[in-house]
RNA sequence: GCCGCUGUAGCUCAGUGGUAGAGCGCACCCUUGGUAAGGGUGAGGUCGUGGGUUCAAAUCCCACCAGCGGCUCCA
């Protein structure tokens, strides 16, 4: 006897083991009909997954209760998906040998090796595209067959692909370590031995014609195992869905959301530009894009001073020197820029024809010096709280820049203000006394709160970053690290966010708090964070005197709530699309007379809000007000006021609202004035529109 | 850095061995128009850079530079 709880409650008995499907059908012919898979105590399997003992089992179906697509049921269709693109692949390059091949949030990819002298191209797309839609067309079964390890393997070898060999043997240690049992699975697409097979250990759909619509999207590089020294791979990405309205809905947003792309949008409306001639990953901040930038400067510098914070000002280079203390030199020096020489020892170098790796050495030593451009702002900072002696009633010393530093990424690696090679941080280091740690840490995450709520940034994640165990290139002591480490959870567990440890993301001095967006492609990036520094305070001897006369060492918090202002812009103007809010646009206002009679009035209106600190210009050009209106709103402009006789007359503007279909009607200039000052002051809490009534 | 793709007018793109194209934008003229494109005329490109093949190269080949998608890295 056997009882399945379903997920309602209700259970069902059977009289000895049954299929998944079968207890679908026991529900309801239309549900069997409509199942894809099963959950069994939470696991997935397969609809022919045999159920021998009591237990908790839902049927997944294509869409959940209320309509939505079920995860699960999208895993199955992906990973389905997968083996129908890879059949399909190996039809067209018969030579191709299969790696790995799993189901994705957005889709699926596969690994797959290709004969050098037949690479796979994207002209492939349509013929592999055509055999996809045959194979479904065929709606042959999955069918899962078992076979005992030994005798898996030999038939592995047999097959001679060391990538599938390789898969099993991972598969077994995986499976042994979880004491988990002793076969290994294969899925033909139809009758085993006879139709196309993989190892996989599944689930899947019941039959290739479950696969409603595929797409293969892309085609990447990848290397076995992610081991850059082993096997180059290409990995094939594609998506699928149980229909083609589906699929097209999918391709619809991925199509609205490349229109949000912060490189799009930056080009469109002119917010910063990349020159080749200047240097990859070096911003030119255009004036639109410097407007957004010095906003949000202006405003967290306000923030800050309310917050006891001073400022500072640095060079952007330093001597060899004070790397080498902070640690910066010559450990991180692959992902510097080279150090900037002194003259007389560049001249002897050349005379010499020292290599490279010597000229490396020398400076190791010493006996070369050399200045860096600075891939941190903390050495600098570290001088300035070092300059004076401190006394624990000086403590906290917040010192605050909106410093530049530079990095040398990986050509590869760079992407438009995401990652670059020389940014600005709105950096600042907290100097304090052990038992202000804690509370000056809250600061800084309510700092990094603050500013997020007022700009919407909702959609991010917490992330605590620890030191991986195994690696060597952390400085400082354990218990130094543990106390960091425990001071950091504690404070990210006050955040009310969702929050993930994650061992290996430490800065080399200490643990962090960061903050995580994602972008319109799915990308993360790290904005604001904050970490907590037992470890430079002690390589550079920082000392307070205490209260009892002697000396103390000052524990370091390095904090950036945006993190740096190029990513932190780039993600923005994702974040709104190119429309940016009242106080952060580059143009507040632009206004549009209805003909040139109505120009000087125009101009006087611009003039009063310029007056009033508005960003506003006017449309002078020779066109129709819709062309105008069209224009401004292409530019994402805020507000367009409509100027003609009839408002010249009564000391009019006509307000349209940037994202509103119609206008909102006509008010007096003045206050519109008023209205649109007190947004900007009050960053959008109240808007220009909750002024005006509605036009009829 | 590695693999693949791409590079044509300010922007978006067509052209694929035989004298360089469109739309938008820009300039000028006409139009003086009340809420998402009024009309006309014109300027603008040694086809990313450098080599090579060819009677002839934007087009084919090689190298480099840059962008894009991944991988790897990421203080």
């Amino acid at each position: 006897m056997v009882r399945v709880t379903l997920p309602d409650g209700s259970v069902k008995e059977f009289e000895g083991p049954v299929t998944a499907l079968a207890v679908a059908e026991a529900i309801g012919s239309r549900l069997a009909k409509a199942a894809v898979g099963a959950k069994i105590d939470g696991e997935l399997t397969d609809l022919t997954a045999t159920i021998d003992r009591d237990a908790n089992v839902a049927i997944v179906t294509e869409k959940t209760r209320e309509g939505e697509h079920d995860p699960d049921a999208l895993f199955l269709v992906r990973h389905s998906a997968a083996h129908v693109m890879a059949e399909a692949i190996q039809r067209i390059v018969p030579g191709a040998q299969l790696v790995y091949g799993p189901p994705l949030d957005t889709g699926f990819y596969y690994d797959i090796a290709f004969p050098e002298d037949r690479p796979l191209r994207e002209g492939d797309f349509e013929a592999i595209e055509k055999e996809i839609a045959a194979i479904i067309k065929e709606d042959r079964r999955f069918t899962r067959y078992e076979m005992p390890i030994n005798e898996g393997m030999t038939k592995l070898r047999g097959e001679g692909s060391k990538y599938k060999v390789d898969n099993a043997e991972r598969a077994l240690e995986v499976m042994s370590k979880n004491g988990d049992s002793s076969a290994l699975s294969w899925y033909a697409t139809g009758e085993p031995g006879k139709n196309w097979e993989d190892l996989c250990r599944g689930p899947h759909v019941p039959s290739t014609g479950r696969v409603g619509a595929v797409k293969v999207m892309s085609l990447a590089s990848s290397y076995w195992h992610g081991d850059e020294t082993s096997d180059r791979l290409t990995r094939v990405y594609g998506t699928a869905f149980f229909s083609k309205k589906d699929l097209e809905e999918h391709l619809n947003r991925l199509e609205e959301a490349k229109k949000r792309d912060h490189r799009v949008l930056g080009k469109q409306l002119q917010l910063f530009h990349i020159d080749e001639t200047v240097g990859q990953g070096l911003v030119l901040w255009t004036p639109r894009g410097s407007i957004i930038r010095k906003e949000l400067q202006d405003w967290i510098g306000t923030e800050l001073r309310k917050m006891g914070y001073t400022d500072v000002y640095c060079p952007h280079i330093g001597k060899l020197d004070l790397y080498k203390t902070s640690g910066h030199f010559p450990y991180y020096a692959e992902s510097q820029f080279v150090p900037v020489m002194e003259r007389q020892f560049l001249q002897a170098v050349s005379d010499e024809g020292c290599s490279c790796a010597d000229l490396g050495n020398m400076m190791a030593t010493g006996e070369v010096e050399g200045y860096l451009l600075k891939p941190m702002n903390c050495p600098h900072h570290i001088k300035i709280y070092a300059s004076q002696p401190r006394s624990y009633r000086d403590l906290p010393v917040r010192l605050s820049e909106f410093g530049t530093v530079y990095r040398w990424e990986q050509s590869g690696e760079l992407n438009g203000l995401t990652r670059v090679r020389s940014f600005t941080v709105d950096d600042a280091h907290l100097f304090v006394r052990p038992d202000q740690v804690e509370e000056e840490v809250a600061g800084c995450l309510k700092l990094v709160k603050l500013a997020f709520e007022t700009l919407g940034l909702k959609d991010f994640r917490v992330r605590v970053g620890l030191r991986d165990p195994d690696s060597a290139k952390y400085v400082g002591k354990p218990e130094v690290w543990d106390k960091a480490e425990a001071a950091c959870r504690a404070a990210a567990a006050s955040l009310g966010a969702k929050v993930s440890e994650e061992p290996g993301e430490a800065a080399f001095y200490g643990p962090k708090i960061d903050f995580i967006v994602k972008d319109v492609i799915g990308r993360e990036w790290q904005l604001g964070t904050v970490q907590i520094d037992y470890n430079l305070p002690e390589r550079f001897e920082l000392e307070y005197v205490g209260s009892d006369n002697t000396r103390h060492r000052p524990v370091m918090i390095h904090r950036a709530p945006f993190g740096s202002m190029e990513r932190f812009v780039g993600v923005l103007i994702e974040h709104f699309a190119g429309a940016f809010p009242t106080w952060l646009a580059p143009e507040q206002v632009r206004v549009l007379p209805i003909s040139e009679k109505s120009l000087d009035y125009a101009s006087k209106v611009s003039a009063k809000l310029i007056e009033a600190g508005v960003r506003s210009s006017v449309d002078e050009s020779n066109e129709r007000v819709q062309a105008k209106i069209k224009d401004g709103s292409a530019w994402k402009v805020p507000y367009l006021l409509v100027v003609g006789p009839r408002d010249e007359e009564n000391g009019n503007v006509s307000v349209r609202a940037f994202g509103e279909e119609k206008d909102l009607g006509a008010m007096p200039t003045d206050r519109f004035v008023e209205a649109i000052s007190e947004e900007i002051r009050t960053k959008g809490a109240c808007s220009v529109k909750d002024r005006i009534p509605a036009s009829a």
